[in-house]
DNA sequence: TTTATAAACGCAACTCAGTTGCAAATATAT
DNA sequence: ATATATTTGCAACTGAGTTGCGTTTATAAA
């Protein structure tokens, strides 16, 4: 795992307080986060609008993805390497508990070949499970 | 395809004049409906708050479905025969078009089945496909 | 070390989907 | 005709996410 201030420096984007924090508590995260639980997490008492456009930024770059969630939010994980700085590339499965909610990459999934359909051309394809993860189970 | 009387009959719910239209909307639509999308395209001028608690009474009773949005919006679509009054129960996949933003089921593809790994316990799968539909190609 | 610049930030005000409470209307059964 | 539960409309609210704009700050050039 590549030092916080390296990906920032690799990026172009400013080594702030906050964004420094950021990127080490996606990295220190096993779920996903979305926007409040990142306001809950960190130290630093930044506005949510903050929040928003360092997520928004982090994605452009490829250094996070968005994933399902069980209500609608907008919510985030770190992405990994196969990902550079201008194309995100992703073949896991992603994981929502139905009990806390959270929302987990699963790397050990990988997406099925789905062929083109009746007039419809597929260019990307999602699979998201639903269930209980291991800390609920 | 049942009349829209019988299947309000069958479920209990009152006939009314808007929850008539809503069925038929439903049952003639080729894709899946947001609560604006059907008051934008039906007759009676009813609030939106009607048309939110009867999308919320229809899916209870497995009269529709939740499927994906593009922007993260509550789409609904008609559910087939296999759903049962009391239990949701489908096995296609769902198509959303980058274009036209609208949703399709596509019961030709099923859906793939998943094991549960490492600790995560799977009872519910999802296969969102992304592109373009046959209209917008 | 100072200065210039773009990036990042904070505040405030806003948008917009969806929800809740409550009283009035209406479908339907008795 | 009457009673009852369901449906509806209005109004007010909630909460996530966005936008505008002026200020601060990281960084690099002078
Ligand atoms: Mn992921
Ligand atoms: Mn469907
Ligand atoms: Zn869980
Ligand atoms: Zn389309």
């Amino acid at each position: 795992m590549p030092k916080a201030e390296k990906i920032l420096e690799k990026f172009n984007l400013k080594k702030t307080n906050f964004r420094l924090e950021l990127v080490e508590l996606f990295q220190s995260s096993s779920s996903s986060l979305t926007a409040d639980e990142i306001r809950q997490k960190i130290n630093s008492t930044n506005d949510k609008v903050t929040i928003y456009r360092a997520l928004t930024a982090f994605e452009k770059k490829c250094l996070i993805h968005r994933v399902p969630d069980k209500s609608n939010l907008i919510r985030y994980a770190l992405c990994q390497k196969e990902c550079n700085q201008t194309h995100h590339k992703h073949n896991h499965a992603h994981f929502i508990c139905n009990i806390c909610a959270k929302t987990f990459c699963i790397e050990d999934i990988k997406l099925p070949q789905i062929n083109n359909t009746s007039g419809f051309k597929i260019s990307k394809t999602q699979l998201t499970l639903e269930g209980s993860c291991p800390s609920c189970n």
